[in-house]
DNA sequence: AGCTAATAGTTAGCATCCTAACCAATAAAT
DNA sequence: ATTTATTGGTTAGGATGCTAACTATTAGCT
């Protein structure tokens, strides 16, 4: 699972030049755009290569993560299928096979509800939890590690940037 | 192509309350890694949306882009299967198949190269070039549109900060 | 020259995620 | 109360991109 990215960004002054051909061509919009794509491309590639070497896929961690129990939740937690594609932003059909392979693994149990007899009530086993417990501080040190080069403010001003642009996203 | 991300993000609180149990997650190293996937994704899901609309995908889109003829170029442009895939960071496989799926649709040709044998010469035909021209404007108004909430400063800055994070995770 | 190693491209088979069609169960409407 | 619409979940089949194995050609070594 990879995105096509350009390894090596065009100079500005191409796009530049390119913007005299193509009015509609945005020299900074454009650059901006580029690096976006490549650094969500190359975290994204840090990621994965750390999860096939945990035999998980970065589907399956994100359903344990939003299983997980949390301390002092008042965060609400999905618990059947259609809630995890609706916080994962995904389609049902891939939550059912995600959770086929998660509970294929032992990582997570499917319980029919007696209340209404169409859902299914998921949570993670023990061995689930066990697996978490054990991935998630090198899963956070490796997230930490990756914004190693930006101070405390850089972060900050870099979410307060991206925020601007999911939220044009959605509704482009 | 999707990629499994949080519509909603934790609020910070919920990260600092977090990092008393995992001394490694960063709280706010945390939340700009989320915020750039989630950036990153909506930005591709509003891009592929758009090339669906066109026939076409985002990998065949950046493949024509790669082999489309550049006014004043001096930047170097792509020409056998191998180049492709390493300006693309992708595996040449996934260059046979998006060539295979080009030459199908009569925007791509490929030709023996006499001179080592072993090798194809893949350009545009008239109807790829053509197709590019016509694709084009929309798709840098598109981008020009999606940066569209942030001024010139913020893109310079947005850039800045993504390098650093690009750089960092291509020697971790 | 002749054998070995490297390179170009393709093929085969896998994983993830999608949409569309489907069945079962519940809710809504008359 | 019965029909109709909606909702939950799964299944079937497709697209994209991957790795590993394969063939053909070229380069390098002795």
């Amino acid at each position: 699972m990879q995105r096509l990215v350009l390894k090596e960004l065009p100079r500005y002054e191409c796009l530049v030049e390119a913007s005299k051909q193509f009015p509609d061509l945005n020299p900074s919009a454009c650059e901006a755009f580029m690096h976006l794509r490549r650094a969500g491309d190359e975290v994204s590639r840090v990621m994965d290569a750390h999860f096939s070497g945990h035999d998980i896929t970065h589907g399956r961690f994100l359903i344990m993560m939003l299983l997980l129990e949390k301390k002092g939740a008042d965060c609400p937690r999905p618990s059947t299928p259609a809630e995890l594609a609706d916080f994962a932003s995904v389609s049902r059909a891939t939550i059912t096979g995600l959770l086929d392979t998660l509970e294929r693994d032992g990582f997570v149990l499917r319980e029919p509800n007696p209340a209404d007899r169409r859902q299914m009530s998921v949570h993670l086993t023990p061995a689930g939890q066990a697996f978490m417990h054990t991935l998630l501080p090198v899963h956070f040190r490796l997230i930490t590690d990756l914004m190693g080069n930006l101070s405390e403010n850089e972060r900050t001003t870099l979410a307060k940037l991206l925020t601007k642009i999911s939220t044009k996203a959605s509704d482009v």
